[in-house]
DNA sequence: ATCTACAAGATTGTTAGCAATCTCGTTGAC
DNA sequence: GTCAACGAGATTGCTAACAATCTTGTAGAT
């Protein structure tokens, strides 16, 4: 396994819950664990805290970076912003075929939502993000958007769990589907922007 | 020298020009260069890969990366939104001392404006950028900037010499400060995005 | 029982050198 | 003259091993 193979490996691993924050990553173990050298290894350890996911200290080693509520607040407000970008782009960029698309995850994630599916909802929810970035097509904003999802994955996680979360925010993806289905930019970031906003707020109350 | 401080001397080397895009970075010429081995030249190329500034292929080494105008403008409305928001949460934040702070920095740049010293006035602007950002003490929102500055040297390079692009971006500057130091977040956020979307502009010019 | 010192083991950081790959220049064929 | 093949040199990728540093457990002192 080459250092980007262990480096994919890893940052799975890591969002995947597998290696948990604070968690020791000893070059060794991970050699072992994924088949690989220690040159391999430690490239990728050092790719990964670039990225944020890890850290590093001197002769210390590696450890799962911990991201705190604050830093995921912030990393949401980014979010807010930039997803707002992209929605709006979206809105700018769209094509029949992309809006026929956009209505089906809708009408999808309302019968996830009727039907109580919290892990469809929460895939549909990827979805129709992913897609949004698709008919985007800002090179940099995905580049951003992907760099701190990865950061974001265990408070995500959290917030999925909070009842009623999936209602909530199924009303704020649909109008930010309609918004843009309308080829309208500014609704359309304004509706993200909100979406997120509610976000933030969810997250915030998890800190009390 | 270490791999942190030939990482810093290569990425100073490249922003003010001594490596130009396209060029090879030869690790062993980098290792004469900055009077390190290669163990600290590799692992720093590795860290400037991920940053953006450099490009690395496989058995070919390392070139400075070149960022096309397309991407500059990618990068500029990243920042536009990312400085938006910037802008606003200085408004939030901002102390009275804040306040005169960037009001003397507002009639230096004027005063560089009128007695022509385009470099001064560069200066100036970086630095009222840093001083919202000094306020607004968003952790996410400064590294995300730091990271994207170091990909947008040369064309903002190219920008300073368009004439007459001071004067423009003077007015942009104080409609900032104006509206930070009335602590008007949305006056702020808009009034630092209509100064970018003036840069982005200024860009797409560049292409024609 | 608690605290300190020390040594052994674990782990990270780095080196020197070799293997692998690419680039470029030279030579020969057409 | 052009093009292809080959070899030498340049450069990158990687290894094995050693040095440096940290951590933990044990023994001894109080």
């Amino acid at each position: 396994m080459d250092d980007a193979q262990v480096r994919e490996a890893l940052r799975e691993a890591i969002l995947r819950g597998e290696f948990v924050p604070r968690q020791r990553l000893v070059e060794v173990d991970l050699c072992e664990r994924f088949g690989a050298r220690r040159f391999a290894v430690r490239a990728a350890l050092q790719d990964l805290t670039a990225e944020g996911l890890v850290e590093r200290q001197p002769n210390r080693g590696a450890r799962v970076r911990e991201v705190s509520l604050d830093e995921a607040i912030e990393i949401s407000e980014i979010r807010r912003v930039v997803e707002g970008l992209v929605a709006a782009r979206a809105a700018e960029r769209l094509t029949d075929a992309d809006a026929s698309r956009l209505k089906s995850i809708g009408q999808q994630m309302r019968t996830a939502v009727e039907t109580g599916e919290a892990g469809t909802y929460s895939d549909l929810n990827a979805e129709l993000h992913a897609t949004l970035r698709e008919i985007a097509r800002h090179e940099m904003a995905n580049r951003i958007i992907a760099q701190l999802r990865g950061q974001m994955v265990r408070h995500q996680f959290a917030l999925s769990r909070v009842p009623g979360r999936s209602v909530a925010s199924l009303a704020q993806h649909e109008a930010v589907i309609d918004a843009v289905v309308a080829r309208d930019p500014a609704a359309a970031e304004t509706a993200m922007q909100a979406h997120i906003t509610s976000v933030i707020e969810a997250l915030r109350a998890l800190g009390r």
